[in-house]
This record gives structure tokens, C-alpha cells and sequence, in this order.
RNA sequence: GGGGAGAUACCCAAGCGGCCAAAGGGGGCAGACUGUAAAUCUGUUGGCUGACGCCUUCGGAGGUUCGAAUCCUCCUCUCCCCA
């Protein structure tokens, strides 16, 4: 626990930080100040990890902590069944249950981490939305929620409305159903944890006001919430996707090392913002960095402490370590020689790599049937055309002889030959004996 | 149901009998410059080959021709207009 309980302002704070895009009441702020509460964030288990983008709310939960807040943690098991139409242009396959209840574990674990889940009354919960939406029947909830829910505001609603207003897309009822359980969700939270606080990403707008109207209808008190800007790169492109893939918060589906590597090649324009966002570290020591950025963008180092501060978050200082090490290896411009198997297995563990028998190295393995046994290069052709561009290396060494046959002396360790092509797109050959 | 337009390589898009492995742009991959940045410039972007060259590719199946992405027939799919 860090007690920051006595300092006001959990709002401005979050706003100085970028977190908010909108806010459903101005009445907000003073609640938060005179009463502590609970607010929530839900999580759809829609797929095995989660990502980069479910930071910015995980992150919400942690600060709403600090501030003397409770955080429930919702597991979508019901909303997951159903499907969340916002920012979707086309209706979702149904996952079967059985890989939703799968989901649902894992990102459990993986939430876990990142929240105090102590006795005080701060601690944060973790609940699935499952548990309190089954056991209703459909008759039931009908009656007594479906009742205060006008059609005619639900296909107002944006995500609603998009997918009506598109031809071949439609919507399912199923799709349509999705914003009364999900407001469900808020009442129930009120109503069991006095939870008054949703926050979510922009798209979340239209379920969260739907909770609020809800509880209102209800008779419940008046609830809040919190959408998160929609987070882009100042090129233009989604935050947290790396060539096209979302970088995972999963260690074996993303390594540390490439988190880390993703946020060191943050974009200058970006970085402060991010180091707002993605670490805590005061706002005071974020301004001194971002004079850095100015005066010796060269040195990156506010690049530096945004990849490592969310490295050890996610990751832990064991997590840090490696990724650490790793980026000095492959980063060190030195020629990578005298290392043993298991270092290198280590920092290129999830490195696209190939296997050939150790004979190769006595017969005629040639640089550019390396380059292709290795899976780098997908034909000859493409092989050449790299070494003659002059972006081929081995053990970090240019390579400019395509033809030259590979021996022993290649070897970057006992059995480990590293390739390299352009800056940072590494391969490996394990030759095996 | 009637009428029209179209389907080309990762994407968009030119080509409309041989000079087409197919213009141009985007994207990708490299190089230079840098800070593992941005911008810019350069090269490259079907396979095999050291190279001549050979092989596969222009929605699908046939056909005409010495020769077809280009012409003909049928089929499949997409889009637009009218009912």
C-alpha cells in the first residue's frame, strides 16, 4: 500500500497524467475526495493475455488504489459470451465456453499481479461477472432490467448505431443485448461493493452511461465514470502493436525483452506522454526528463526509463534483468564470440532460428544456404539480394560474400550461429551433433 | 427481373496481341544519414541460376493464334444504376 489517501485530487491527477477523455459528471471529483469508493474495470476474456492497451485501465485501477480507492477487477465470463459490438464493425464469432472459462484463468493470473489484493479497505477484489448474471433467467431479466432499457436510446448508442447503419454488417440481438449486461454489471457492483466509479477506454462510453442510467432507474445512487483517451503514436498507428501484432502482457507470447524493445523505440513526440501513462513516476521528475528530450535527444534516456519502469512492472526485475541483458548483446556492437550455449539460448529464445546437423560446417554450407536453412531468407534470391545490399551479418560481423562456405570458426558458441539482418532482425542456427 | 462496370503480384492501380515477370503509388526489406528516433535520399521487392537462360504468375475452365494479362466461349464472384 502506498498511502496516498491524504492527498486530494485523484481527478486532476489523473488528468495531469492524460488518463481522461471524458468524465460522466463533474460531481466526480468532490465524491472522490469526501468518500472512498470502489471503482471497476472490466476485462473481456477474449483471448488467452492481455495486452499493451489493457494497461491504461489496469493502471487507472492502481492509481484509484494509491488514492484510498478499492479497485474490483470484473472478469467479463457473462459479457464474454455475448460480445461487445463497440468499435466493431462486424459481429463476432461466439468462442465456445469452454475456451472463454480458459480465458477467463489466465488473465485472472495475469491481473493478479498488478493490484494489492490485501484485507484493508483498499484491497482490491476481483470478481467475474459470470457469477451474478447466470443464475437469472431470461424471463426474469426481462422483467426486471430489461424494462428500464429504452430501444430507442440503445440504438443511439454509437456501437449500436454504426453497425445499423451498415448494410451488409448488421447487428445480432445477442450483439444488441450486450450494453444491458454490461450496465447490469455496474448496478450489481453498487449495489454489493458500493462500487461508483467505471472507467474504461473511449469506446466503453455507451456501456458505462448505460450502467448509470440503470442504477438510476433503479433507484440507486448517482454513479460515475471515466473513458481513457484512445491512444495512438504521433506516427499515426495504434499504440501497443508491434508490426501489426499486439504486444502481449504474456512473457511467452511477448518476451520482456521485446516489451522492452517496444517501448525504447518510443518516438520522441510520444515518450513523455507514455512515461505519464505507463509508469509513476512523479510528474516532477517527468518534466526534467522531458528537457532531456529536447536538449540530448540523443542519450534517449527517457526512452530508457519508460521500457525499463514498465518492463519491472509487468515483468519484475527478474524480467528487467534479462531484457537488459539481451539488449546489450544485440545492441553492443560487438562481434558476438566466446559465449556459451546458454547465455544465447537465453537472450534469443524466442528467436526465429533454424537446426542443421553439425556435418554442415564441415561440408559446404554456404552463407546464402545459411541464410535460407535458417528461415531469415525465403529464397536464394532474397538471400543475395541481402548480402549485396550490405545488411547481412554474422555474430554481428557484415557479411558481404555470399558464397563463402561456413565452418567452426562461424560459431558465435559451441553450437549457436547468430544472423542478422539490417539492424535488428536476428536469426539462429542451432547446428546439433 | 432489366441495364451497366469490374476481377492484374502483399494492397491500390496501369497495361488491352509479341518490346510484359507485367508502368506507377503504397506497404515490405535493405543501404546512407542518425539517436535501436522522425524526416529525407538510394537500392530492392515471383522461383531456380555466377550468368545466358529456364520455370510459374494477370478470377476459373476451355478455345483462336507461330505467339494471349491482352481476342472468343462458358463459369464464378464483386460493385453500380433502374424495377
Amino acid at each position: 500500500m502506498h498511502g496516498r489517501s491524504d492527498v486530494a485530487g485523484l481527478v486532476e491527477h489523473l488528468n495531469d497524467r492524460g488518463f481522461i477523455h471524458q468524465i460522466s459528471d463533474p460531481g466526480l471529483e468532490r465524491m472522490l475526495e469526501q468518500q472512498r469508493t470502489a471503482c471497476y474495470a472490466g476485462f473481456d476474456p477474449s483471448d488467452s493475455s492481455l495486452h499493451l492497451g489493457h494497461l491504461i485501465p489496469i493502471i487507472g485501477l492502481m492509481h484509484f488504489q494509491r488514492y484510498g480507492h478499492r479497485p474490483i477487477a470484473v472478469i467479463g465470463g457473462a459479457t464474454g459470451m455475448i460480445g461487445d459490438p463497440s468499435g466493431r464493425d462486424r459481429e463476432r464469432t461466439l468462442m465456445s465456453i469452454d475456451l472463454i472459462r480458459s480465458h477467463e484463468r489466465s488473465i485472472q493470473r495475469q491481473l493478479e499481479h498488478f493490484l494489492n489484493f490485501d484485507d484493508t479497505e483498499t484491497g482490491a477484489i476481483m470478481v467475474n461477472n459470470y457469477d451474478w448474471t447466470h443464475p437469472y433467467s431470461y424471463l426474469d431479466f426481462l422483467r426486471e432490467i430489461g424494462k428500464h432499457f429504452s430501444v430507442n436510446t440503445m440504438i443511439s448508442k454509437e456501437s449500436v448505431r454504426m453497425r445499423l447503419e451498415s448494410r451488409d454488417q448488421g447487428i445480432s440481438y445477442t450483439e444488441f443485448s450486450y450494453q444491458i449486461l454490461q450496465a447490469f454489471d455496474f448496478h450489481h457492483l453498487w449495489k454489493t461493493n458500493g462500487c461508483k466509479v467505471q472507467i474504461g477506454g473511449s469506446d466503453q462510453w455507451g456501456n458505462i452511461t448505460a450502467g448509470i442510467d440503470l442504477n438510476r432507474r433503479l433507484g440507486g445512487e448517482q454513479l460515475y465514470g471515466i473513458t481513457f483517451p484512445l491512444l495512438m503514436t504521433a506516427s499515426g498507428r495504434k499504440f501497443g502493436k508491434s508490426e501489426g501484432n499486439a504486444v502481449w502482457l504474456d512473457p511467452i507470447r511477448t518476451k520482456p525483452y521485446e516489451l522492452f524493445q517496444y517501448f525504447i523505440q518510443t518516438d520522441d513526440k510520444d515518450v513523455i506522454r507514455f512515461l505519464k501513462l505507463f509508469t509513476f513516476l512523479d510528474l516532477k521528475e517527468i518534466a526534467e526528463l522531458e528537457i532531456l528530450v529536447r536538449d540530448e535527444p540523443q542519450t534517449r534516456e527517457a526512452q530508457k526509463i519508460l521500457a525499463s519502469e514498465v518492463t519491472r512492472l509487468i515483468h519484475g526485475e527478474a524480467g528487467l534483468q534479462t531484457a537488459d541483458g539481451s539488449t546489450r548483446i544485440l545492441f553492443g556492437d560487438e562481434p558476438i564470440c566466446n559465449y556459451t550455449d546458454s547465455i544465447l539460448n537465453r537472450v534469443f529464445s524466442d528467436t526465429p532460428s533454424g537446426n542443421l546437423p553439425k556435418e554442415h560446417l564441415e561440408q559446404d554450407l554456404t552463407v546464402v544456404n545459411a541464410m535460407v536453412a535458417s528461415g531469415m531468407c525465403g529464397s536464394k534470391g532474397e538471400a543475395r539480394r541481402l548480402v549485396s545490399s550490405g545488411g547481412f551479418y554474422i555474430n554481428n560481423i557484415r557479411e558481404t560474400d555470399p558464397t563463402r562456405i561456413l565452418t567452426v570458426n562461424d560459431l558465435a558458441s559451441d553450437t549457436i550461429m547468430v544472423l542478422r539482418s539490417g539492424k535488428k532482425r536476428y536469426f539462429i542456427i542451432r547446428f546439433s551433433g
